[in-house]
DNA sequence: TCTCTATATTGATAATGATCAATATAGAGA
DNA sequence: TCTCTATATTGATCATTATCAATATAGAGA
């Protein structure tokens, strides 16, 4: 079951997260990996690392004394799924930008053709 | 220009926004419309105007009395554009997903051909 | 100008979030 | 079993959020 889409939201309202999720892309990272790139503490990133799994945006695994962690894209996808409503809207106004453009691209090229 | 990534997804956590968001893919309303179908107080529902607003995913006019609001997708597009790196993680599961379950079938209906 | 209606602002409260230092746990290997 | 390393948990602090009741403001019309 997918979580909720406040828990998603939520977790990708901080800009640490978002980071950490963008080196995610690049492959699983241990805890320390994620750690290294930021100034803040172990336990700091542990807890976003908490944040991140509740909202299904990652899953760990147990791997000797490291806790790997890879992204979910999967939860992604639910942001798409709620965008969908929103996106007709805007591409509805990107084609009537496009229109409007391309008819002041007309009035500038015919030269008072009948 | 946008603003940041920040204000958009903690606008987009609280449940009660994205309702109202839901709403005014109908079109425009007042702060009356939207205060209507919930059992909050007409301040705090200008409270999450005020950070919707901020977020730049609605705009507001005056018009008499009124202060109709209105969507401003667009800013919902940023959000796809955030998406982009994810989207393709994503769909390559998916597409794993299709390979596997036509080996499957595969399997399933060759019956021993050489 | 006075009043009505719609909306905003203020001030308070209780809950949540980000962060740290300190400490606990758990697996691997000597 | 002891120790080392990696990660988690605890407890504290400070900032932010959601919410309300009460009050302020601003436009329209009598």
């Amino acid at each position: 079951m997918q979580p909720s889409l406040d828990l998603i939201f939520a977790a990708l309202a901080n800009p640490t997260r978002r980071a950490m999720l963008d080196r995610l892309t690049l492959g699983e990272a241990s805890v320390g990996d994620l750690t290294a790139p930021f100034a803040l503490s172990q336990p700091t990133i542990s807890s976003h690392l908490k944040i991140l799994e509740a909202a299904g945006l990652v899953t760990r695994r147990q791997q000797a004394n490291l806790r790997p962690v890879r992204l979910h894209p999967e939860t992604v996808a639910a942001i798409d799924g709620w965008i969908g409503p929103y996106r007709a809207l805007w591409q509805h106004r990107l084609e009537q930008l496009e229109t409007c453009a391309s008819t002041l691209h007309r009035k500038d090229t015919d030269h008072g053709n009948p």
